[in-house]
DNA sequence: GCCAACGTTGGC
DNA sequence: GCCAACGTTGGC
């Protein structure tokens, strides 16, 4: 199992609005990097979920329901969506802030490579936010 | 193939 | 709202 984030700004999609829809695609990745590590994700690997721009944190677990496919909103055949579906939020938000105290979490993407937007996590990692974010999840 | 110009992202 | 960082584009 590998463990990921994925950034959004919550005007555009939220977590509220993700648990509300219990299912999405997880499209508008145009970027290289960022789609390769979509490529990377297999079914059932854990996605923590990051709002971006406004509250900057994070906010809940999510996991891959499907792996990646072609992008339905585009015919430019370079990009992929995946489908993830909502896990289980966090009892207390991430903040970034946490995130960058946090002497264990200094080499993440979320800090050294900001502007990318789907970014893979150590288990070590996971599991801290997680801890941090003061939830449980059997079997990790 | 280099690199300047440009567009976008996201923290502040 | 500003601007630094970074990725992409396109002229040469």
């Amino acid at each position: 199992m590998n463990f990921w984030l994925v950034k959004q700004e919550p005007s555009k999609y939220s977590w509220e609005q993700f648990v509300k829809d219990k299912e999405t695609f997880w499209d508008g990745v145009r970027n290289y990097q960022a789609r390769n590590n979509l490529k990377e994700m297999k079914k059932g690997d854990l996605v923590f979920f990051y709002h971006s721009v406004v509250g900057k944190e994070i906010k809940g677990v999510a996991k891959v329901a499907r792996e990646h496919y072609p992008d339905p909103t585009t015919d430019d055949e370079r990009w992929v969506v995946i489908d993830l579906k909502p896990v289980k939020a966090f009892k207390n938000a991430v903040t970034l802030d946490a995130v960058k105290e946090h002497p264990k979490l200094q080499d993440i993407a979320l800090i050294k490579q900001s502007r990318l937007s789907v970014m893979p996590l150590t288990a070590a990692e996971f599991k801290i936010i997680l801890k941090l974010g003061d939830t449980t999840l059997a079997g990790v």
